[in-house]
DNA sequence: CGCTTAGTTGAGTTCGTTCAACGACTGTGG
DNA sequence: CCACAGTCGTTGAACGAACTCAACTAAGCG
């Protein structure tokens, strides 16, 4: 299995970081993006398939994602693997081993993916000086949240059917938030990674999505899901949506 | 239904908070204590059944539980409800209503609940102030974020069996660390609660509660699950625990 | 060329569901 | 005081959703 490395040759300035144009985050004030860009140590880069955090590691940085798609998962001792959520542009990761030292679960990444670095001991500065941040800290903590609540009641109480268009749902509106689709909308992921997500097999999770794909919602590709339909999926669901405020981001 | 209603008549002062003595929650400074005493605004009162905080309300407070027990809930539009979490003294909620605007989920009293009641407007003052409250606040938001994920990893991936004894596994590990059990250990809950959090039907959650009642692990009781054993429960689970460390809370 | 990974499909089994009925207990109104 | 309704827990029977097992295609790679 590949794993992460750092790349020390480039180092993006925040003030030129691809990601702030767009419309989905927040203004920062020059106050602000000068302490994010002392505060940024470097950048580090994953291929598909790497695991970028690992489950009991104390893990010693914080990271905002620039580019590509991951996920964080949880695993019992027998192997049985759960998906918690997905990560894209603009998450932080590593919050959770920064704060309570010790990571509870693990991160990989779906497709090559680049991160910006930051240093664990200049948080408190950070709480100390720019309570702005400190409250996107919390505000991006509560957002994470919220997320794992509409997973909860995906997998607990709705249908095979419902938990598939939910999940396709849910990815292909936070892929268009965050640009990440040109034209055609390819969610780079496997059908073991949705049947692990929504807490079933690989078989029935196949023969679900064939569903899904009968109806022309989706269509399966290589190793990725297009969305033909993102609306109806949301509607077969019972699911309102994300909502479209701009959000912060470190 | 019975609904709460604010005391007016009594409010407990900060440095008299009958939650901080307890070994579980960190020291505070006086300079902090005496900020949250400002914070707070006064103290509500919730009979058991009460919903205290509902989807979709613009949330003006935020509130600490002082006494009693709660969760949080979501649900679908046909009436189908999974429960999120529980709610136990030291526990922030409201969080997401006050940062993001709306109430995402509804908190319910399981027994008699009384609150602190904070003033959403000295918020900012928090974060501007007391930056270790800040960071307080955030460390509370990220442990809520792990114990959503270790739910979601149980209802993903764990059996019926495995389910019910992880969840009555954490509700004891909880409510000891807090000091709620006088002698018999009973958690205020009913099976309809437990069906509720599990993701499964209420028959066969009678059903597998009778299996760890067979196993002499838990008894039920009038309306509530006295646990006889919860070293074995999470065994069953596979469950590590929580950890053990002192919490701060407001 | 064999080897691995991803996706597909059918058959049989198991786990969890729905439907239904019943006992115990509580509170309410006549 | 009793009758009645409501909630909570319990149990059996029949059904269905999702699982495991197994076999097979197609694509990618050393």
């Amino acid at each position: 299995m590949a794993t992460s490395r750092p790349t020390h040759s480039f180092k993006t300035p925040c003030e030129q970081c691809p990601l702030r144009p767009l419309p989905h985050f927040r203004e920062f004030t020059g106050d602000e993006l000068g302490f994010i860009s002392k505060f940024k140590k470097g950048e580090l880069a994953a291929d598909a398939g790497a695991t970028i955090l690992v489950e009991g590691a104390h893990s010693a940085h914080l990271f905002t994602v620039l580019t590509g798609w991951g996920f964080r998962y949880k695993a019992l001792e027998d192997g049985r693997r759960q998906i918690l959520n997905y990560i894209m542009p603009g998450d932080l990761i590593g919050l959770q081993g920064t704060i309570m030292g010790e990571m509870q679960h693990s991160i990989e990444a779906l497709s090559p993916v680049s991160l910006c670095v930051f240093e664990r001991d200049k948080l408190m500065t950070l709480y100390n000086k720019h309570p702005s941040l400190a409250f996107d800290i919390t505000w991006m903590a509560a957002q994470e949240e919220r997320m794992l609540d509409e997973h909860l009641l995906s997998i607990g109480r709705r249908t095979a059917l419902e938990r598939a268009a939910y999940l396709i749902a849910f990815l292909y509106q936070r892929g268009k938030q965050l640009n990440l689709f040109n034209g055609h909308s390819a969610i780079p992921i496997t059908q073991q990674h949705i049947a692990d997500t929504l807490g079933l097999s690989i078989v029935h999770t196949n023969k679900t999505l064939k569903k899904l794909a009968a109806r022309k919602l989706i269509r399966w590709q290589e190793r990725a899901c297009e969305v033909l339909d993102g609306e109806t999926l949301a509607k077969i669901a019972g699911w309102d949506g994300l909502d479209d405020k701009v959000r912060p981001f470190l």
